[in-house]
DNA sequence: CATGCATCCTGTAGCGACTACAGGAGCAAG
DNA sequence: CTTGCTCCTGTAGTCGCTACAGGATGCATG
């Protein structure tokens, strides 16, 4: 038997591009498994914690919630890796994406206007102050 | 002379659209004014603190941070309301707007290549998962 | 005038997803 | 043996609220 690939905390900070911190406090909040220590009591860490790190950092760039990556971590955990319960964690995501990008567009059109009334030349009062002064109800 | 329009916490709360606690809250922290309080000990608004927490709903609106609506408080509080400082406080904000906007589409893209794998059919792995488990170094 | 209920008060703790210390221990190289 | 790096635990801070608990006040109705 070989010996197994270990890595110590530092070295898979450095491979998944994550803050030694992060990476203790995924341990704490039970989404990465507590790995072995050495008779240092320092972490050892194998190939299955670089993989489930890196999943979780992937889902994490993705948008997903802690909660989401949870729930897909133990869709992967499980045999056979159906595609629909997959689907159903992917598909609100998506949707709440394009509610995010909906209204960040309509928020960046509200601010272009806000600027272009303060590019306008030197009145004596600012008009996107006052824009932002008026009250709007939905 | 007229008595001057007063309101209590609850009533401010509705015509601004906020929680009663958030206004506390920003009382707490210094970004609306403590208003002089009743016998009883109650919150007593008068219309300045309407009109300022009107502008920090709407800023909020915008997507300002309360550092931000800070900063852009004192400017209005400021004779005269020049305009090019708001300029500086709305520029770097639009532009973060945009590189969010920017991130959020590459990230639809991808969920959409995510998702589009799952809808593929029953393969016996889930290709959505293997993507997700794949290392990816920028 | 008493009752009941709505509104208000303070203070504290919780959320998500980290991040930043303090204060110490282990370990490898020179 | 000392220097300097990595690592350890534990706690508290960040942002912008939100949600209580446990009480006081105010107003309308009977």
């Amino acid at each position: 038997m070989l010996p197994a690939t270990t890595y110590p905390i530092g070295a898979l900070a450095r491979l998944t591009d994550t803050v030694i911190e992060t990476i203790r406090y995924y341990e704490r909040i039970g989404l990465l498994p507590s790995p072995p220590r050495s008779s240092g009591n320092r972490r050892i860490y194998l190939e299955a914690h670089l993989q489930r790190l890196t999943f979780i950092r992937r889902c994490r760039a993705l948008g997903f919630s802690l909660q989401q990556i949870r729930d897909l971590a133990t869709l992967a955990d499980r045999n056979p890796r159906a595609c629909a319960p997959v689907a159903r964690v992917v598909a609100p995501h998506l949707s709440a994406v394009r509610t995010k990008i909906a209204d960040l567009r309509a928020l960046e059109r509200e601010l272009e206007s806000l600027y272009a009334c303060c590019e306008r030349g030197d009145r004596p009062e600012c008009g996107a102050i006052a824009t932002l002064f008026s009250a709007r109800k939905p």
